[in-house]
DNA sequence: CTGCCTCCAGACAACTTGTCTTAGAGCAAC
DNA sequence: GTTGCTCTAAGACAAGTTGTCTGGAGGCAG
């Protein structure tokens, strides 16, 4: 009954961090970034969370080089829909309406946010078809 | 390292979705609702994620009956704003913005909805101030 | 009294999560 | 070639979570 898309955990999430601000970086890179003169063991925890993180899906790993490089095959983004589409499932019967009426209602909008999201909403107004790239539900 | 506000499980989620449903009830009436013809260790069940879920702070027990009463003291839209700052916190920084049109621009809005939409972003912008039981970001 | 229903306390296995140990391979410099 | 470094691989480990279940004690109705 585990969650269905094997949701990342916080220190998974800190790995997800370095490579989505590298791009692409060795256990050892990402070791130095969250472990500042870490010793052996946390290139070991390193290591298995990338590991768990591969066997999830949302890390490639590049085995081409004697040292592998990760990759995240997910932003940062993608994983925000996850989770939000996820929250909607079990909250809102799936509808990510109650999800967006919660934020507008319950956040004070800056003028500046109004506006950006005035223009959103023009946006996908003009394009109702658009939606390609992206599922809706 | 758990998230800083104990969070509901599933099975203490399918209880809470029977309080928010009839407002009180007893340990029997949810069993009745989760477990038809259930046997007794699945009253047992339900008992245990009672109390947890009062441990929590979710559900309040009325004691001054023989019959224990149970009433949410979260409501599901209460749970939502938890669920969605803790997301923010986690992948946002804090801010509730990315959120919001994340899914602006994923969600593809009904005519309906975006009438909605440009109606509550009108009426947070009469009053802006007007919402100021939580702090926001 | 008997039976039924309630509450309470706690056991339990399965799983998750973050950390760490150990072993072995590949390569570079001495 | 041997030494030493870094890398991968495999898995052990404790602690915590989660969902389920067992057993006992008390109260009340028939």
């Amino acid at each position: 009954m585990a969650r269905s898309y094997r949701d990342i955990t916080d220190a998974e999430l800190a790995v997800m961090q370095v490579l989505w601000d590298r791009g692409e970086a060795s256990i050892r890179q990402i070791c130095d970034v969250l472990y500042p003169n870490g010793g052996p063991s946390h290139y070991a925890t390193v290591q298995k969370l990338l590991e768990r993180l591969e066997a999830k899906g949302f890390v490639h790993r590049d085995r081409s080089l004697q040292v592998h490089l990760f990759r995240a095959t997910i932003g940062r983004d993608d994983l925000i829909g996850l989770r939000l589409r996820s929250l909607a499932e079990q909250l809102c019967g799936g509808s990510l309406t109650p999800l967006l009426t919660h934020l507008v209602k319950t956040k004070a909008l800056s003028p500046q946010e109004r506006a950006e999201l005035r223009a959103l909403i023009e946006q996908s107004e003009d394009a109702p078809r658009r939606r390609g790239s992206r599922k809706q539900t």
